[in-house]
DNA sequence: CAGAAAGTGGACTGTTTAGTCCACTTTGCT
DNA sequence: AGCAAAGTGGACTAAACAGTCCACTTTCTG
């Protein structure tokens, strides 16, 4: 792929990147074909393959913009997470997110994994780094919190962190399939009781 | 769509049937296309469509069809569920399910709801509905054992219900992404372990 | 300002796809 | 046996698709 050096160059790329992201996001990554990138970016089809050099590297470009945006997303909230109050405010967030949307689209993540082939192998370890960066973010948090005291030593921060981390997925997951954001609210909710006991039982 | 009514077309009908679902879990319901639905069903075009009106009543046929699997499959292990034994049995077998797999293909409701378009909402229905059913299955379970006396009565039997389906499927979704069947067993062992200290704590 | 490089438009190609059509064979029934 | 209905094979069509090509325009740089 020939590196774009304008600025004309890097505005027209990002053009058919958020037109790209967008229709993986509200459609799927299968129908996510060049032809409508072009139309909803108002743009050529040389000029996608002048930034991109096959559709898989568009879909890995996809992939790349989605985990930053979702982390980016988090990014002040994941900054204040190293407190009960910190991850409450996370958890609500989430939540509201979800009500907001009425229930659609899932974790932008998480849905694009489930849909990426044996084909678009990159594009699928990049999701799941992304994965890991997110369920790392919230590990921080808690090892934070258990180094000022705040959780008992006996913890294991590393398994709660995946299990905060199965509760966002599983529970936008089902929040999805059934149009019903309470899926998340009760997953996320529980795990937040869960924390509070530890902190409490100190 | 005509009903088939001979032996043989209901064999032919189940052989492309079984020819889909195994291709759909294999690649992706985008990735389904007739011709290879032939091909690996050995089966001619006119057959699939004399069988299916179109390829997306074929895709609900092959959703209905994996409820069914994934159901029948824990048909078992629920009509045993009952008891803390009864579902570590069941949450065991689940996990061990995933070990032989590698992680692979999460789970098939799961993955294939999360692959479905708006073009699709029928299919996504019968999926959904799908997991209505398990969540169902669960909490007759534990409604079972509150009833009994093995849960106490102020605990909401629907909620802890969701909350081991969210285990599942954020287990599953992360056991595939990461290919680490880790994922889903810490997911439902903590499930687990928390049923159980309600039960102790009668 | 001139040439080179970057950027652009859109027609075009070859392939894959869902779905059709019809001649043919097999099966069920009387 | 013989006829109608069910089942089957495979060529065919039209549309959608990824990717190419080349003439053209804009921007950068010396």
């Amino acid at each position: 792929m020939a590196p774009p050096l304008t600025a004309r160059g890097m505005a027209t790329r990002a053009t058919i990147l958020a037109a790209a992201s967008q229709l993986a996001q509200e459609h799927s990554l299968a129908g996510l074909t060049t032809d409508e990138v072009c139309r909803v970016a108002a743009v050529s089809k040389s000029q996608l393959y002048h930034y991109f050099d096959t559709r898989d590297s568009l879909v890995e470009a996809v992939a790349s913009q989605t985990v930053h945006e979702v982390l980016a997303l988090q990014a002040d909230l994941f900054a204040a997470l190293d407190s009960l109050e910190g991850i409450k405010r996370w958890a609500r967030a989430l939540i509201d997110l979800q009500v907001q949307r009425d229930g659609k689209g899932g974790c932008p993540i998480g849905s694009l994994i489930g849909q990426t082939t044996e084909a678009q192998r990159l594009a699928h370890d990049i999701l799941a780094h992304g994965l890991t960066e997110w369920t790392e973010a919230i590990q921080s948090a808690l090892y934070a919190m258990q180094f000022r005291g705040d959780i008992p030593n006996h913890v294991d921060v590393q398994q709660e962190a995946r299990l905060v981390m199965v509760a966002v997925q599983g529970g936008l997951l089902l929040t999805d399939a059934h149009r019903d954001p309470s899926w998340l609210d009760i997953a996320l909710n529980e795990r937040v009781v869960h924390l509070q006991e530890m902190c409490a039982s100190l």
